[in-house]
RNA sequence: GUGGCUGUAGCUCAGUCGGUAGAGCCCCGGAUUGUGAUUCCGGUUGUCGUGGGUUCGAGCCCCAUCAGCCACCCCA
């Protein structure tokens, strides 16, 4: 294809009925559980000022390396589409003065944005649902905030396997990485190109490096665990205990190291292998020092954020295909003089909570298969006999149940046949 | 950013040695029919991803490019 106007943007998907379907059910659901948490929703610019991405994910990263989509504005601002939301949010409590005896519990859900190649799982404009909670500093919180992210896989009905660790304090963690880094250079020519590299950027990632023979020498490496500030250790270990407590499983894993640099203590993923290379569905972390490099007073705070392509992949893998609603009637137009009859009629029958869609005016034949292909559940044709009085036949589709009598009287014939239009919808 | 595979009708795909574009499904109209099936008749399927090049002639060969898929990297 060329790169035409007539091409969304590479990595940038349309989605239809068909697909959103499952993506309102699964928001719907979402955002029920998250009252039940007593989590509200913020709605965050998707654009801001580059510098704060740079600052809060750490310029090292690559997400601020090579995958921002950054533009200068006509004001000549660098201003950046955001590559995830936590950085967004912070800024915003910041700002807005959120934090002062506060703890505000926060979500959002959008689109992110950044400039990989794109691949099963990973798009460049991809949603997701954040979460983020202010001002609570002890494990409660990471429990309860690991709750509800288990209970968000629950709801889109998906498994996934959670691991967990713990970076310590930033100077654990700095002390950690000198220990690394007496540790692995010695074996430097034993590494992979791309461990190598990291050795000098960022050393904890050797640890999980997929080659072979990187995993042999990061299973002989000094482990993080064991290099835990004390403060870090207590704080994990009744992590640990309470998500005992709580009957949540999970696997420990010393090698998990979130890739942006703002997280300590506790950090998590639900991973899946179900979805290729891309199998992280969920992942989060305690981010203690973020506020406070960002211009705030000091602020424990943590979050995680789930991609919600991911999910729903993962959710039709293992729960089917979530369809569209389908109507509950098809009104076919007969002839041209009962096309004003007909609409009066269906927006009649909307007013009283029936999904209606009307079709004509056509032949016979032509909108019995329009009928068929509408998915509703039942159907009527109005012509000018109907209109004038004649009993209309109206009839559910597959089933062949029927029902006869007069136009006014069509909701009454729907109820008849077990079609309950009455009761309230998610959105009523 | 790197690599592999792939782009032909709305969908699934054929297309031989380089010789004027094909099938099935779907869709539309009609016949038959008991208000949708079946059967039958007829009809539209199209920038062969795009742009160049070679050639008398390119869906096919060459180059470039775009897109999709998968993997690496990284991440949700």
């Amino acid at each position: 294809m060329s790169k035409s106007a007539l091409h969304a943007v590479r990595g940038m998907n349309d989605l239809f009925p068909e697909d959103t379907a499952a993506w309102q059910v699964l928001e719907g659901g979402l955002r029920d559980l998250l009252a039940r948490y007593d989590y509200g929703e913020v709605r965050l610019p998707i654009v801001e000022h580059t510098a704060l991405f740079a600052r809060a994910i750490g310029d090292v990263t690559d997400i601020v390396q090579k995958e921002m989509y950054t533009f200068t504005d006509r004001n000549g601002d660098s201003l950046t589409l955001r590559p995830e939301g936590t950085a967004g949010c912070v800024r915003a409590v910041i700002e807005q003065q959120r934090l002062r005896g506060q703890t505000p519990r926060l979500y959002y859900m959008g689109p992110m944005f950044r400039h990989e190649r794109p691949q099963k799982g990973r798009y460049r404009q991809f949603y997701q649902l954040g979460v983020e909670i202010f001002g609570l500093a002890g494990p409660g919180t990471d429990a309860e905030v690991i709750a509800l992210s288990s209970r968000i896989l629950q709801t889109a009905g998906v498994s996934a396997v959670l691991h967990l660790n713990s970076l310590g304090s930033p100077e654990a963690r700095q002390a950690y990485r000198e220990v690394l880094l007496a540790y692995l250079p010695p074996q430097r020519e034993a590494l992979c190109a791309d461990c190598r590299e990291r050795l000098e950027r960022s050393p904890l990632r050797v640890l999980d490096c997929k080659v072979a023979g990187c995993q042999a020498i990061a299973a002989g490496a000094p482990r993080l665990r064991d290099h835990l500030d004390p403060e870090s250790a207590a704080h994990f270990a009744t992590l640990r205990h309470l998500l005992d407590a709580l009957g949540i499983p999970y696997m420990e894993d010393s090698r998990l190291v979130r890739g942006l640099d703002y997280y300590n203590r506790t950090v998590f993923e639900w991973v899946t292998d179900a979805l290729g290379a891309q199998g992280t569905v969920l992942a989060g972390g305690r981010y203690d020092g973020l506020v406070e490099q960002l211009g705030g007073s000091p602020t424990p705070a943590m979050g995680f954020a789930v991609g919600l392509e991911r999910l729903l992949a993962l959710q039709a893998l293992q729960q089917g295909p979530v369809l569209p609603q389908r109507p509950d009637l098809f009104l076919g137009v007969l002839d041209e003089t009962a096309l004003a009859g007909t609409l009066q009629i269906a927006e009649r029958l909307r007013d009283q909570g029936v999904r209606v869609v009307t079709g004509g005016p056509a032949g016979f034949k032509a909108l019995m298969k329009q009928a068929e292909r509408s998915r509703a559940r039942c159907q009527a044709l109005l012509g000018a006999a109907q209109l004038g009085g004649a009993p209309v036949l109206l009839k559910e589709q597959g089933a062949g149940a029927q029902w006869q009598g007069p136009m006014a009287d069509l909701a009454g014939g729907l109820i008849g046949l077990g079609v309950d239009f009455r009761a309230p919808g998610p959105h009523t």
